[in-house]
DNA sequence: CGTCTATCCTGTGGGC
DNA sequence: TGCCCACAGGATAGAC
């Protein structure tokens, strides 16, 4: 699942293989892609307009355009975004759309090509600089690595919350960029039981857990993402940081801290693992 | 408003 | 071996 690591993995490859170039052409094969867009209204709104930056915020990519306008793209639960030179084959299913660039000096031409087996990613054309803000601060909350979050705006979410403190983690207005796999490996770094109240978290617990939830997201960004199945980087490289999950995926196995069996349970609808002795706060 | 559930979608894997 | 069905989950709409 691509949460901010795997995003921040592939922005940094992109960046500067895309930054400054034209996108000749826009080309949609899965019309679901581009909606509430008509596959028409996307291309023309695309066509010839120059990337000036690819940005992230939270789990989105947003790639400011000549003109005002930025493309927010969002890979949801397996969607990959490649750059496919000219001359490299294209993946042969579940190409959902392509950027194409004309190359420039000293860059290839190629395409930012959106491959998604489960069809649940999204691009969207924003027009303006404020209609962007309003897109995404109606979304997300600050930044992970950003001052604003914090110890205190932490809590300041936990209080009178009665869901579980994963929930309170995996809400995007929260922090951006938490996904279920860092979820989990925060929790465990600070010692916290994922379906403990919300609302039980000290102020200690809540400064401990903003700092593990950065820790956890720095490790996995150093480790270029977690590929547990569908992720890949820009290049089609699989990330490495599923080899150092502390409890994620690791049912039956031992905890790194005691030893004991890590457990998987449901918490928030979602797959949840976690150790019983060493999360207990 | 807070909380919970269903929905979108398709490849994978467990069970028989 | 092959078939069927449950399952995985990020974001969001809708129910309560």
């Amino acid at each position: 699942m691509p949460e901010l690591p795997e995003v921040e993995t592939i922005r940094r490859q992109l960046a500067p293989i895309a930054e400054g170039r034209a996108i000749e052409a826009a080309e949609v094969n899965d019309d679901r892609w581009v909606l509430p867009h008509t596959v028409d209204e996307f291309e023309n709104l695309l066509a010839g307009r120059r990337i000036l930056k690819l940005g992230r915020r939270g789990k989105y990519f947003v790639l400011a355009l000549d003109g005002g306008s930025a493309l927010v793209m969002h890979l949801r639960m397996t969607g990959n975004l490649l750059f496919l030179p000219d001359d490299a084959e294209p993946p042969s299913a579940h190409l959902r759309g392509q950027l194409w660039l004309s190359g420039d000096q000293g860059r290839a031409a190629g395409s930012l090509a959106f491959v998604d087996p489960r069809r649940f990613g999204t691009a969207e054309v924003i027009a303006t600089q404020e209609a962007l803000n309003e897109y995404l601060d109606a979304r997300l909350g600050p930044e992970p690595f950003d001052a604003s979050f914090d110890g205190p705006s932490l809590h300041q979410h936990t209080r009178g919350r009665k869901s579980p403190v994963k929930a309170v983690l995996l809400d995007q207005r929260v922090v951006a960029g938490v996904g279920n796999i860092y979820a989990d490996e925060a929790l465990y770094r600070a010692g916290i039981a994922p379906h403990k109240r919300a609302a039980r978290l000290t102020r200690a617990q809540c400064e401990l857990l903003a700092e593990t939830i950065r820790d956890a997201l720095a490790a996995g960004i150093d480790a270029k993402g977690a590929s547990i199945d569908d992720f890949r980087d820009a290049y089609g490289v699989k990330g490495s940081f599923q080899d150092q999950f502390l409890v994620h995926r690791r049912e039956g196995l031992d905890c790194p801290g005691c030893g004991a069996a890590v457990v998987k349970t449901r918490v928030a609808g979602r797959g949840t693992y976690f150790c019983r002795a060493c999360q207990k706060n």
